[in-house]
DNA sequence: AAGATAATTCAATTTTCATTTACTTAACGA
DNA sequence: TCGTTAAGTAAATGAAAATTGAATTATCTT
């Protein structure tokens, strides 16, 4: 007696590729936004358009998924360090290259930041078990080490710069006015996520890295 | 016919202010190491000593509570700068205190960063109903200011250097390493919450605040 | 075209957790 | 010392949220 004329179900097609990767792009954004706890299960089967159940026949259960999220958020960013090709440049310009890149990659890509401040929250639970991780980083390191070298047999860096202290550095220059935006803002009252100052951030951090490095 | 002899009770003397703080005191804790979603009033309770009920009798909900314990951060983080006394210092030797201190204050305190990070996660809900932690700042930012002022007038420092920029990068400098320590520590597969990183971070910043003002 | 597989749905079920109800009792003033 | 008030306890409530059971059906294989 029911069902018979104008069925309501959206007749969803099945493809589960597609509802996979769903899935886990939505989750990535919940977890940006909220946070590992601060997400809800039945809202990223929402935003993903899929029922919540779908989540554990794809990814078991709520940790599994966002270990997928967590994997995922780290290839993007070691992709594009690869891409920079540090040593085609002169040296001056592959460490500047190196900090415009990854400060207006953390500018264009909250997610990444998001979703490292919420593993720290989490004591690094879930990054401490996956050793890939690791494995992509290692080599990026150690092409900053052969530019810092470079410039300074070449006299136009100062010696005994660490390529791991820069690193940190620039990444701690580029990304603390993001990650804490809101406090910032709130503690000296001015939009720290405004476009003016970030365009003054931008310039004030290349100056430093600059006199950081000659 | 129950509870004759031997009460099993532990007999707790009553005593407010006590209470009271000792949960204060015991949410800082376990909003600093879980965050806000992550935090359990009830563990909370426990580690007071006291009974979850008694949160509710003096901070009536969760959200109450957080902002006294974020009032609370607030607050000693301000009082440690008024003490620095940056106006009788000669330039150079100011803003290297302010970096010093700053540095060490963070290490030995994790509790600011920690519930900073916690509340940037939450979008500055909390800190931006709360006024009076702006005021408490802006003073220490004119301080900073002056300081520059008067580093250039006296030729020691370059021109154009804007408080708030170098505040920021003071602090971003100081607290990236300990707000990503688990992340950074697996990626590159360096332990930077180690004694001596940590020592060799803190003469890196140095060198750098120091080449940024020149 | 039948049967198998697995994608998908809907509606539980179970767990976790903030908050409340109802009660007990210590402290303190009159 | 009596009675009021507020400090404190134990257990329940109820809502939110993670997880699962069981049925449905699209798609693929043969």
């Amino acid at each position: 007696m029911k069902n018979n004329l104008a069925r309501s179900k959206p007749i969803r097609t099945r493809d589960p590729e597609r509802t996979k990767g769903q899935i886990l792009e939505a989750a990535l954004n919940e977890f940006v936004l909220h946070g590992y706890d601060g997400a809800k299960v039945h809202q990223i089967a929402k935003s993903a358009g899929c029922n919540a159940r779908l989540i554990y026949h794809y990814y078991d259960n709520k940790e599994r998924l966002y270990e997928a999220a967590l994997r995922s958020i780290y290839s993007e960013i070691r992709e594009r360090e690869v891409a920079l090709h540090l040593d085609t440049l002169p040296p001056e310009q592959a460490i500047m290259r190196l900090t415009e890149t990854t400060f207006d990659f953390f500018e264009n890509n909250t997610a990444f930041l998001s979703i490292t401040r919420s593993e720290n929250l989490l004591g690094g639970r879930f990054i401490a078990q996956m050793p890939e991780i690791q494995q992509m980083s290692a080599p990026f390191l150690e092409k900053i080490s052969d530019v810092l070298d470079r410039g300074h047999a070449e006299g136009v860096f100062r010696s005994g710069i660490d390529a791991l202290q820069l690193y940190v550095s620039i990444v701690a220059l580029s990304a603390h006015h993001i990650n804490a935006s809101h406090t910032l803002s709130a503690t000296f009252g001015r939009d720290v996520s405004g476009k003016d100052w970030r365009r003054d951030r931008r310039q004030h951090v290349l100056d430093m890295v600059q006199s950081a490095v000659r």
